[in-house]
Formats: structure tokens, C-alpha cells, sequence
DNA sequence: GTGAAAGCGCTAACAT
DNA sequence: ATGTTAGCGCTTTCAC
């Protein structure tokens, strides 16, 4: 920065304020400064700009996994409406790890990051701890109805439990079974789940649960459908705890030449792409992955600019279901 | 830091000695500091550290978007192997702007990352100067066979338009046709159907391509294959830019009730989950999104270590054929 | 094995 | 509108 300023006969700090903000500087000065910087090649350290003014541009995320289709939306949208305030996205992967999640918010704070993502509500003690001590705004997403940190953007996943059973029950079935994953891992599926039990025991219809300790893939839907099928052989109604796992059982149906939906309802969670085109095309709930995105980084971009934010509050982003033709 | 110190009854630079080479200090003196580290709840700064050391623990990852399963797969192998390290993801969406791209890698100087990550081989003028200037460690992936601003991990996706077009001439096929989408933008996906068009005439068998405006999404499969049906009503051999369209194709093949593969062949690209257990299971090129991940991280590792890195290495992670039911 | 001192490249009062 | 000054919180010689 010295150097640009020499060379535009100028001090150091008028070519910090002009790279800040540009109309604070006069326009011959500034073309001048454009002109240096440009014939030096400068690129500003954001690492020495951070130091000096104790806060970075840069928030930190961070998700179970960007390869699951859910964070992955969450995720781009996020970076994308940052980028335009230029504050980029550190990312962190937990695997559903709270202690890999716990050391991922102690790098996060050692960044001095501006703003922190988690994924839901749960979190190890020396997380809270660590967050609460630091004031860095914290926005919980994917999940809403529990005690909360800070802010929260998401939905409540036992509210998609209940729509799911109370689906299967108006479309008429009365077996009905809840097919998940990894639930011990994923505490938001495994809310959907018991929502949808407790409906279903609510409506005095029959319901069961059934899981698989692996991820939550297409591969395992066959295995779940033929494993629920022995275990519950007069099953009429199934929900999955995603669009993944209700596709393989799809397809494990067609196999079987099972009736979908007369002999057997499917219903799905997420509205991935593939779900409006399968055959038949599913049945499903849809969060919406991009609208929480695009609500954490609006309230981010208020935390930040303004230094301002309301703790404590929780955006709804809620869930749909769509109708179509496996239920 | 100086607090730290100070309740250890020790110097600043002892606790910086301690944070960094724990075995170079006295196990008394360090246990005093870990517990005053502890009794204060001190997270270092890893901002000033950076400045102080010229040398910041952020790599840079820049991909068209994380919302595709390949680079997601990328994303999320290369994060865990870097975590290790205590190597840091700043990630950066292009959306397939080249431009967009150069702001990121700029962003990315800005930070003074220990390495950049680009996809492909294609860049603009301006990125490939700052880029050249700054002596920062480059990878390119998910693309080789072409000149390289340094070092490259990926494969050759002209090859995969070749094996694809061989797999169906192999199965009978005679009148291929090549479906994309959006390959003005993906320049990998129009490699491969280069490649597809130049083995099929190679072989003197009839080729064509086809392309969708909109991204690859299972969503415009059925549109392209009625599309490609209208225009080539004899086609007998399709190949995909991924696994998506195919699958899409496959799902409008159903309702039509055209035979595949006896009437006509799908090959996708990609292996995505869904392909192994469709009807009929998919057959496929799978790339190794994951295996491209660690191999990337194996050079930045080596790269930020050592202080040194063989510029112009090219790791081939190649492809294989996944002969399954749709050819 | 530990400490003193200099500085990394900026920002932000404040003064002019 | 521009310049002067004093740090931001660490790392890294170098000396002891």
C-alpha cells in the first residue's frame, strides 16, 4: 500500500480510504490511485485489513455435509447473497460430528469470523459455551423449535411428521410406516419421525418406525422397502425420511410389481429434482433450502452492517407438501 | 496472548511457542499455560497470526457451484482431508463465469491463501495474470489436456466422449446421438461430446448431439429425449452429459414404453447414487469426484508444507465404464 | 528452554 | 479532502 501510495504521490491512508470508500477521495486523486494500484498489480491483504480493524469479512459455515442436496442449496444460496456484501464463506463440515462441529466454531472464532452458521439445534456444551462468550452473531439453520443460541432460520421437522402422517391417513391408509436413516446422527429426521408417530398414534391409526444405520441414499431404499414389507407385510402407507430412500423404494416397487399407489403410498421429503419426473411422479414435503439461505445471509448482512441484530429471533421458512401421484 | 502470558508468568512469545510447537517448551511451563489458555477461554487470532507469518491457513476452493453432486463430492473430500492439516475451505461459487471467477480468485489473493483451487482449464486473461504474479500454489481440477497454469488433478473428458461412443458402437448401436445441456458454459460436458462426435466418425458411424439451454437437470430429461426422438426418430444409441438427463430420458422411455436397451441404449455420466438401482440400473462413466479431492489435498498438503511443489504436475484420475442395464 | 524487540500491512482516530 | 500517528495480535529472529 506504500508503495501505491508513492507511487501516486499520495499518504498510505488516502489510498486505504479510497479503497474503503472511494467517493471520500477526490476524483483526480482516485484515478491517479486506480491508475498505481493497477500498474503494481496491488492486491490488498484482507488478512493485515482484518487485523487492523478487528472484524473480517468472512462468515463461517458450517453443514453436516455439502454433498447432501439439502445443505448443498443452503449453502450456494448463502454464498452467492454474501458475495454481493463480499463476505466469503468459510466451510466446515461436521459429518454429524458435534465435537468435529465444536472444533469447526473454535476455528471459526479464531478467524473472527463476522458471523457463524450452524446446522440445528444441538450442539456439545463447549460449543455454547465458545458462542456465548464471543458475541459473534450465530444463525442456527434447518431447524426450529427448540432453544436456540442466538437466531434460527428453518422449520419445524415434528410439524413435517405430522403433515406427512396426516396425508397417508386422508388419502385412506391405516398401516402406516415411518422408513429412515442414520437417525441417531440426524436429530431433524429423526423429529420427523416421532412427529409423525405421535399423529399418527393421535388419529388412532397404526404406525411404525424403521431405520437403516447407513446414509440416507437411493441405494438403501430397496433394501428398506423389502425389509419393511417382511417386517410389516400389510403395510399400506410409507413416508421416508427424504426423497432419496423414497425413490429406491420406488424403484424396488416397480421391480416387485408392486401398485404404487393403490397397494402401497409413497411419500417423500425434499422435492429433489428427480421427484416430479420419476414414475410415478412422488409424492412429497418441501423445505426450502435456497429460502433459508437467502434469510440467513439478510440477516447476516443486518448483523454486519449495522452491528445490530435481534437475539433471539427465529425466521419459519416452513414446509409444503406436493401432492402427486405415489400417494 | 499477553493476558495468557501474564497469568502463566511467562513471555508472550513462550505462549506463541507453545501454541505452535508444543514440544519445544517445558512440559511444567506448558501445562501452566494450557491451563491459563483454558482459565481465560483465549482462542488465538489466526488473522494476526497470518499477518505475522505472511502465511495464512485458507485455501482457496473455487467451483461452478456445490449444488452439483460432482463437485460437491470434491468439495467435501478435499475439506476433510485439509481439515486434517488445520488447512481451512474459503469456498466461492463461479456459476460458470469466468469472470465471477476472477473476482473470487482476487478474493483469494486478498486472503493470502495458501493455495487456490480452480475448476477446469479455462480462465480469463486477467486471472491467469494475477494468478501468475502471486507465486500462490494453483490447482486446477476436474479437467487435463490442455495447458495449465500449474498444477492439475482431473482427466480427460474428450476420452470419456471417446469411451462412451466405442461402449455403444460396441453394443450394436449405430445411429448415436450425443444430449448436454448448457455446454456453452460447461466446457467439459462439450469435451466429451467432441469427443463422442469425433470416435463415432472415426468408426464411420452416424453421430449427432443435441443440447438444453437450461442446466442438466433430471427435470429436462424427458423433454430432450422427445426432443431427440422428434429429430432423429431412428436413433438407437443415446449418450448423456451425466446421469441426470439420463435418468430423466429413462423415466419418459418408461411411460413411452420403449425398450431399453433393445430399442434403444442410454449411457450416462457420473455414477451418481440412483444409477446402480434404477429400472433398469443405469449404465455409466464414473469419474472419481472424491478421489480428485484427496489427490488435491495431497498436493496443497505437500505444497504448504514443504514450501515446495513440482509446478506443471498432472495427476490423471481417469474414468471407468460402469456396464450396467441401459446398454 | 525462555524472553526482548521489531515488525507483518493495514485501519481509524484525529489533526490539518 | 488529505496526512500523521498509533496501534491491531500475533511471529520470528536473536540473545541469553
Amino acid at each position: 500500500m506504500s508503495d501505491v501510495a508513492s507511487r501516486a504521490s499520495v499518504s498510505p491512508s488516502t489510498v486505504s480510504l479510497f479503497l474503503r470508500r472511494p467517493e471520500a477521495v477526490s476524483s483526480s486523486v482516485g484515478r491517479v490511485i486506480a491508475r498505481a494500484i493497477d500498474d503494481l498489480g496491488y492486491v490488498p491483504s484482507l488478512v493485515a485489513g482484518g487485523l487492523a480493524a478487528a472484524s473480517s469479512r468472512v462468515v463461517s459455515v458450517i453443514v453436516p455435509s455439502v454433498r447432501n442436496a439439502f445443505f448443498a442449496e443452503t449453502v450456494s444460496a448463502l454464498q452467492a447473497d454474501l458475495a454481493r456484501e463480499r463476505l466469503n464463506v468459510l466451510l466446515g463440515h461436521t459429518e454429524y460430528d458435534l465435537d468435529e462441529e465444536e472444533a469447526l466454531v473454535r476455528t471459526a472464532l479464531s478467524w473472527r469470523a463476522a458471523a457463524i452458521v450452524l446446522t440445528g439445534l444441538t450442539h456439545t456444551a463447549g460449543t455454547r459455551r465458545l458462542l456465548q462468550a464471543s458475541a459473534t452473531p450465530v444463525v442456527e439453520i434447518w431447524e426450529l423449535g427448540g432453544p436456540q443460541i442466538d437466531m434460527a432460520v428453518g422449520f419445524d421437522h415434528a410439524l413435517v411428521g405430522e403433515t406427512a402422517a396426516r396425508h397417508l391417513v386422508e388419502r385412506g391408509r391405516r398401516k402406516l410406516l415411518f422408513v429412515g436413516a442414520r437417525m441417531a446422527d440426524d436429530r431433524r429426521a429423526a423429529a420427523r419421525c416421532s412427529g409423525f408417530l405421535a399423529t399418527a398414534a393421535h388419529l388412532g391409526v397404526e404406525a411404525a418406525a424403521m431405520e437403516h444405520p447407513g446414509p440416507a441414499t437411493v441405494e438403501i431404499g430397496p433394501l428398506l422397502l423389502a425389509q419393511a414389507l417382511r417386517a410389516h407385510p400389510d403395510v399400506d402407507g410409507m413416508a421416508f425420511s427424504n426423497d432419496h430412500l423414497a425413490l429406491g423404494a420406488l424403484f424396488e416397487c416397480q421391480r416387485r410389481k408392486i401398485d404404487v399407489p393403490q397397494r402401497l403410498a409413497l411419500l417423500g421429503f425434499g422435492d429433489l429434482g428427480f421427484s416430479s419426473v420419476s414414475n410415478p411422479p412422488l409424492t412429497t414435503i418441501k423445505p426450502s433450502g435456497e429460502l433459508i439461505g437467502q434469510e440467513v445471509a439478510r440477516l447476516i448482512r443486518r448483523a454486519v452492517e449495522s452491528d445490530e441484530h435481534t437475539p433471539g429471533i427465529s425466521i419459519d421458512t416452513h414446509h409444503v407438501l406436493v401432492q402427486r401421484l405415489t400417494t
